[in-house]
DNA sequence: TTGTTTTTGCAACCAACTTGCAAATCACCA
DNA sequence: TGGTGATTTGCAAGTTGGTTGCAAAAACAA
């Protein structure tokens, strides 16, 4: 599970309160519960399926949405628009660098590592996907604004 | 421009009822507006682009999105989310296949049709890129949905 | 042309997400 | 360890991209 291989409630705390620190971001129980979620399941999760997972009453939808626009920002997390009209959120592994596929019909959201078109295409068609499209779409700051 | 290489509107207009028919989508103004434009302007365009595009009155709101939601679901058009909170659509030519690069700051979209991740980020810092993320998303129908 | 089906326009609606503000919490340092 | 200023939170109201119900209009098939 890459960096974070915490057996503990206690080492996942910590870790939390590390990366947090680390990204210059001050550690409140909210921002502690949320990241603490994301590092102990997988995802991807919708904001909605954060706040479902959160012990009631432990945090506002206002700053569950908060808290993850400031996580992408400083890339503790990674966002993808898997769903139309849902972002989805999940801790960013730099050494699990991987994609996600989701299907049409039902959504269920899957992870793969290949990365390379070609290859990925023809191990999800072994594994019974049809209909195979991709979107790839790239972030980055411009020559003219880099120097603004 | 790939199949589509019209000199004049009359071209473009017969391209867009032939493109709508083959779908088996029935002609109508609106379609063939919207359409036409996405042929005619390289796009990507928001929903809200188009329609202000669009000759005044000549088509409405909910009109725009249901066809183009339509045209995505025949594959005529593809859909990307650069913004959060705002999908893009653009004419699916399948003989030119390509990605978006997006400016984190300015907004600015750019195409390039090179289709490896390495040679993607190289040629993006050649020209000026920096801090350069991507995001791949795959959209399929999974096996037990395909046997449904 | 006529009858049936599909699509459109309008306006109301919906849901994801954001924001303003006062109260609570955090970080810093004596 | 406690006090103080800066940051964050919760709440509730607001914004906005997109959808929907329905009657009128346009498309299509015979």
């Amino acid at each position: 599970m890459g960096i974070l291989n915490p057996k503990k409630e206690i080492e996942r705390d910590a870790l939390c309160i590390k990366l947090l620190k680390d990204k210059g971001l001050s550690v409140t129980a909210p921002r502690k519960s949320i990241l603490g979620l994301l590092l102990k399941e997988h995802g991807p999760f919708s904001a909605e399926e954060i706040l479902k997972k959160l012990p009631k009453n432990s945090c506002d939808q206002a700053t569950v949405y908060r808290c993850l626009n400031q996580f992408v920002e400083v890339q503790l997390v990674n966002t993808s628009f898997l769903e139309k009209d849902m972002a989805h959120f999940e801790f960013n592994d730099p050494h699990h660098h991987h994609h996600h596929i989701i299907c049409k019909i039902c959504k269920k959201i899957e992870s793969f590592h290949e990365c390379l078109m070609e290859k990925i295409e023809s191990s999800l068609q072994k594994k019974g996907y049809k209909d195979i499209q991709h979107r790839l779409e790239i972030f980055a700051v411009c020559e003219s604004c880099s120097k603004g």
